[in-house]
DNA sequence: TATGAATGAGGCTTCATTCAT
DNA sequence: GATGAATGAAGCCTCATTCAT
């Protein structure tokens, strides 16, 4: 009887699995076009001709064309928090925000497809855009705000830090697009870059540590 | 004889006039258009419906639809340029800098179209867009590199400005969008906005003025 | 033993009562959607969703889509026939008639669902609807060759029988189409509907019951 | 000058002439196919093919698939109604009203196609059917309120005509259906069913003219 | 040069049916 | 028998571009 109930639930799960597979391969052939060629040329037919499925397959798993490509951006941009995350130290808060700088230049090394689909979900998944800034903005204040409660900030409103916020987002955006792009895949920014972010934002944002004086 | 030839060159310079005349008519079409729906939907029907002229009309003046496109960008890029020097006056560079900021958000209240096109352009519009870039960063980073001449910025290299250089248009960018957009036009940036830019930028960026200390 | 027999038995029957009782849910789907929202767009998706299962669940009751298409009709029109012969009388063959028009009508604001069936089935079931013409027809040939032996008709052969059966289904129809139908639900005809119909069939079909004159 | 003139005046016209003639050979193609397969199968594609145009010059002449078909019924309902009129003569009401149940049959056999058209226009383009509704039934209460100022027809108010109307409308449609269509093209009504119609309309409808009495 | 109809490729989506579980 | 994901054909429509007039 267990037995039987193990089976009847393997099946299921089988079937649910794969079900939830060929979601997947969906999803990943749609982030692999859209890094590589961009929204505009992600037809349904191109995602899943690379996703080895049939068209009308498609629409088993999202409503339509538009679902899917407002999903690319939050899910991915998920994984990039995460990622920053686990690589920012307990150090200065300008240190910090130097080391998250340095780690999504890193993630985007990473995940390549990222830059691209960042770049042009604005336009052509506004919806996903929006949820992805929410779950990024609203997270970066928070830690503004208590880097200013530590003292590490002064001067800077709740409605300045918005600003700020988008400022150091839309820095990210242009200096990846600018200086990361290659013909072939993804590269590191220069040094430059990071010494003029590092200068400005430590400088622009943050009180020097003690004994550190201009 | 006087007569026929006057006739003639009249006719011709008519001609010549009425040639731009219709080709003025098709690019001012085409940056409504694209100002108020975007690239995307600027179709060469829609572009020459607006224009008052027939589809064919359209390829006698452009090679192609992308040619047009390409070259909205710079051409209001160098408007804007005129009309943000007009507007900068000659004390301190960090005080330029933020007048700069404001009168960028004052030409987008002039030229509302511009906000879309320049937004937009990097995706469809990219030959045009690496134009607008090289006019504004070379511009901009002889403004700065003078300024180090003059005191106002110590420690920063020419590669370090080229980087500032994007992080200040990538503010501007991500600025305008988020906060002059609305459902109807393009309006003025709040308060806060102006005054975390000029923290961070005159901070960051700039030397003090002499005796001006946090 | 008898136990398990009894169990066997019990779930046999059950198998067939469900079974019967999966047909049956996908029958009364299509009816209520049929009726709803018409044959075009009763696809299998939509039926086997009001239905409650799953859309391989019609392929084990019906061969296909049109074969349930074309039941729709002859099984609600034999409800109709019975309906109208429990509300006709004994009464004069022309005030029969009368009476049969009024319990179309009747039976129509008791089916809904009834009318859009019977006014698409031509097109797109016309098996079906053929089936029922044939139900119907024979009928009523056979009612209209009873009033001619009981006196109330003269004059008409059998086969004119025919040609006027399809001229009072024909006007149902029309009528029903143009009077009943409004934005939610069906409603009963305006008396003036009524009142034509009488004057037209009862001087054009039947002899005037004696001593009744214009 | 004037040879000229002409020249310009006679191109130009080619233009509009050559415009007419594809959208009239689009508008006939998509007759023959609707006639002959229902609208449910007059796919554009067909209907472009069919008229030797490519698909996309369709969408030069018509705002969209339905638009032209809404064009159909009413346009070749009006040849119908200038084929019955000329077909009618000057007798007595009754008798006029049978010349144009005939009529009708005789224009249906020259065009066949229209048969289909009229019964599948309620369905599959219900806004030209409306008018093609309107067109018929406002001539033919006028025509009837005329013969009952003349004499021919008492007792039924305006209303009543309207039901009328569709009575005799829903008559030819479904007599038409069930004894013109046949495997090849469209034939003739049996005389029983115009003598069934004959004596249904001429007793019912109609007095009986004087010294024709039952 | 201006016109605007013609082209045909390509995009998104729906849907009846099949089949492995 | 029940399930529901997979299939792929077919439908409608848009659009950049060409070309005869």
């Amino acid at each position: 009887m267990k037995q039987l109930q193990a089976t009847a639930k393997v099946t299921k799960l089988n079937r649910l699995e794969r079900n939830a597979w060929t979601k997947r391969k969906i999803f990943d052939a749609a982030t692999r076009i859209v890094g590589k060629y961009g929204y505009a040329e992600a037809s349904v037919a191109r995602i899943t001709e690379e996703a080895g499925v049939a068209q009308g397959t498609f629409y088993n798993h999202f409503e339509n064309r538009q679902e899917l490509l407002d999903q690319l951006l939050p899910t991915i941009g998920l994984d990039m928090v995460n990622f920053i995350r686990a690589r920012t130290g307990t150090g200065h808060a300008a240190r910090q925000e130097i080391e998250r700088f340095g780690a999504f230049f890193d993630f985007i090394c990473e995940v390549p497809e990222f830059l691209r689909i960042l770049n042009e979900a604005e336009l052509f998944a506004p919806a996903g855009y929006q949820k992805h800034l929410d779950n990024i903005s609203t997270a970066y204040v928070r830690i503004l705000r208590r880097a200013r409660q530590a003292g590490a900030i002064s001067d800077f409103s709740d409605d300045e830090f918005e600003a700020i916020v988008h400022v150091l987002m839309g820095a990210r955006g242009y200096l990846s697009r600018h200086y990361s792009y290659s013909d072939k895949g993804v590269t590191a920014v220069p040094d430059h870059v990071v010494s003029a972010y590092r200068k400005l934002i430590t400088r622009g944002l943050f009180k020097p540590p003690l004994g550190d004086r201009r």
